[in-house]
DNA sequence: TCTGCGATAATA
DNA sequence: ATTATCGCAGAC
């Protein structure tokens, strides 16, 4: 049910594809279906916060698989990725939207500005807004839950055919096809 | 529905 | 100076 270790220790491009479907889920209620992804690919990856090697910023980046690393962006945003691959890499997977599926209150009394649900979790900043992720849940271990989060399997399976596109938002490596989403959703953040 | 722009601060 | 973004205003 909840994902184990083995399952980030690959490439982050077969992780990400893999992770549509899955649940991300909050301890106190709050979960969502990931319905958009991407791949870092670390130093050799331009776009990547690893690129350039390790810093205080991006170190849980080279962390075990499996950690969460959360951070912090544009003055004011917080983002996540499960950090995949083997420990030293670098390389994580960005989640970048979820359907809403539990804790749709909590998740609106955590962004007041939102006045569709729809845009709830659409975007990397607004998932973690909604399900209260920021620098309290860098390096959390997703695998043993301890920090209160967790990726799920509910038994509903990754598309056969997710969209592949390049990254959104990065001035580098631009045409890289590293960005995954579920066919017609409307959570997606950018169609 | 789409486009452009300002906010806001850590990082390198 | 740049940034793995968001929300609002204004146009259509």
């Amino acid at each position: 049910m909840v994902l184990e270790r083995a399952f980030y220790r690959r490439d982050p491009r077969t992780v990400a594809p893999e992770l549509l479907n899955k649940v991300l889920r909050h301890a106190d209620g709050r979960s969502g279906r990931i319905v958009e992804t991407e791949a870092y690919c670390g130093p050799t990856d331009p776009a990547a916060h690893s690129w350039r090697g390790r810093t205080a910023r991006n170190a849980t980046m080279f962390g075990m698989p499996g950690l969460l690393y959360v951070y912090f962006t544009y003055g004011m945003h917080w983002c996540c990725n499960p950090v995949c691959g083997e420990e030293g890499e670098g390389v994580a997977v960005l989640l970048r939207a979820l359907a809403p599926l539990d804790g749709l209150a909590a998740m609106r009394a955590a962004r007041p500005a939102c006045r569709s649900d729809r845009d709830l979790c659409r975007g990397p900043a607004r998932l973690c807004q909604a399900m209260g992720i920021d620098r309290a849940q860098d390096g959390i271990d997703l695998v043993d839950g301890a920090g209160g989060f967790s990726i799920v399997d509910d038994g509903v399976p990754p598309p056969a055919a997710p969209v592949v596109t390049p990254r959104v938002g990065i001035t580098r490596a631009v045409d890289e096809p590293w960005r995954w989403y579920v066919p017609n959703d409307p959570h997606v953040s950018r169609r």
